[in-house]
DNA sequence: TCTGGGGTCCTAGGACCC
DNA sequence: TCTGGGGTCCTAGGACCC
């Protein structure tokens, strides 16, 4: 793999915000610095993130809202809706200081990113790092951990190591002597993508921790667990196998809402649906894709064992690629009356657009030709006026939509919009 | 009463082809 | 008695991530 010794080798940094929905609503708050919060699923359903004084109450990640209503009570928890246009606002916001540092940026999750670094020399790592978390911070307002290797999966476990420490934030896993030592402390179950079900599978052979999967056979690997353990094997050893992704297009885009009150009846189920499709429309065409296919869904709540069930799927083909509103919305009715049963009580339904082209690309049908001009043309006006007025405005009045039928989302603890009142927001670089 | 909402990649097996 | 074999494409489902 390697043959030229060099002091500048490949190094990745994975930076986390930390604790990133709760820091954030500590940014445009700041009195919430220092006590108790979490931010919750939409619909209020779960804890999503919880701040430093949370975690140590032992309250889990995911775990449901209403069997810890008590403690939240008595502890005097803040609690907040997830406000996903603040979040991505902010997340924005980090990313592009990133950016600063470096151009190879891979922004992995909205409060994650890789960054790759080619020429840095080792002795300048240390001050390098504080500077990139230093500088994140006061543009931002976000704290951030680094964890750093020679591949992602060890950058990845330097950073789970980088959050333990409060003072550094900053993990350096990049020297061998450093590896070695943490992989044997290090549980299978939480290296990067290993998860329940592999791990039991490594544990029945024997393999407990990384520093055993590391110094596992990658052939033996490769034939009983498959090429992804086998890259794993290779990445421990410090071979970088994943590589900086480009980040394109999305190839699927899905909406799907658990309702805020159960829905009994075809009309309200169809405008909720309605709804998403919208939303689902209005992302596919911000990236410049056309759909040849939806997936739509239903399916009653599983939780409520004395309730009938019911759940179904199904996908509707285009003749051709497609990313007009009003036509998915009529394949998308047409699908639901498909699947939908009368007489259940539906708590979730979704959809997916599926098939994605990209929309310079023309695939005339053999025996229609497929003119895109007229429909891009009312979709871009009618996109224009949703940036400015909200997603889906013009589509309420259009297809008769209401807002407010019992499947919206319980929001009850929503912060204000902090970012996104105003149309110029303050430039932070 | 109340239990999120997105995504990606890989594999196995069937269909089909020559 | 013997009933090819290898390649590709597609799809459903599994597993994992945040």
């Amino acid at each position: 793999m390697s043959s030229t010794k060099s002091n500048h080798t490949q190094l990745f940094a994975l930076v986390d915000c930390n604790n990133f929905f709760v820091s954030c609503e500590r940014v445009f708050n700041p009195t919430l610095i220092g006590r108790p919060v979490i931010v919750l699923s939409n619909n209020d359903g779960c804890i999503i993130a919880r701040s430093n004084e949370v975690k140590k109450m032992g309250i889990p990640m995911a775990a449901p809202f209403h069997d810890y209503r008590h403690v939240i009570s008595s502890k005097n928890i803040e609690v907040y809706s997830s406000n996903y246009q603040l979040y991505g606002n902010m997340s924005d916001r980090v990313m592009d200081s990133l950016r600063v540092f470096s151009p190879d940026v891979e922004v992995y999750s909205i409060d994650e990113a890789f960054i790759r670094f080619n020429s840095l020399a080792k002795k300048d790592y240390y001050d390098y790092f504080q500077k990139i978390r230093e500088n994140v911070l006061q543009w931002t307002g976000i704290p951030v951990s680094i964890g750093l290797g020679p591949t992602k999966t060890l950058a990845k476990i330097a950073n789970s190591l980088a959050k333990k420490d409060k003072k550094n934030s900053v993990f350096d896993l990049s020297s061998f002597a450093k590896q070695i030592e943490v992989l044997e402390d290090t549980q299978v179950e939480d290296i990067w993508g290993i998860s329940g079900r592999w791990g039991a599978k490594l544990r029945m052979i024997g393999i407990g921790n990384a520093l055993q999967l590391r110094n596992a056979s990658p052939k033996k690997v490769r034939k009983y667990l498959g090429v992804v353990m086998e890259r794993t094997v290779y990445e421990l050893r410090g071979l970088s196998c994943l590589n900086l992704q480009q980040v394109g297009p999305r190839k699927n885009i899905m909406i799907s809402r658990t309702f805020g009150n159960p829905v009994d009846n075809f009309t309200d189920l169809e405008q909720a649906v309605a709804l998403y499709t919208i939303r689902a429309c209005e992302k596919m065409r911000l990236q410049k894709s056309r759909a040849q296919a939806i997936y739509v869904f239903v399916r009653t709540n599983t939780f409520r064992e004395d309730h009938a069930q019911h759940k179904d799927g199904i996908v509707y083909g285009f003749n051709n690629p497609c990313s007009d509103t009003g036509f998915i919305i009529k394949a998308m009715e047409q699908a639901l009356g498909n699947i939908y049963q009368a007489g259940y009580l539906y708590h979730r339904a979704g959809i997916i657009l599926m098939d994605f082209v990209p929309d310079n690309v023309h695939q005339a049908d053999l025996f229609e030709e497929a003119s895109y001009e007229k429909s891009d043309s009312r979709m871009k006006a009618i996109d224009n006026i949703n940036n400015r007025f909200g997603p889906g405005t013009l589509f309420y009045a259009a297809a008769g939509l209401r807002k407010d039928g019992d499947w919206q989302s319980r929001t009850h603890h929503l912060s204000p919009r902090y970012t996104t009142k105003w149309d110029e927001l303050p430039h932070v670089i």
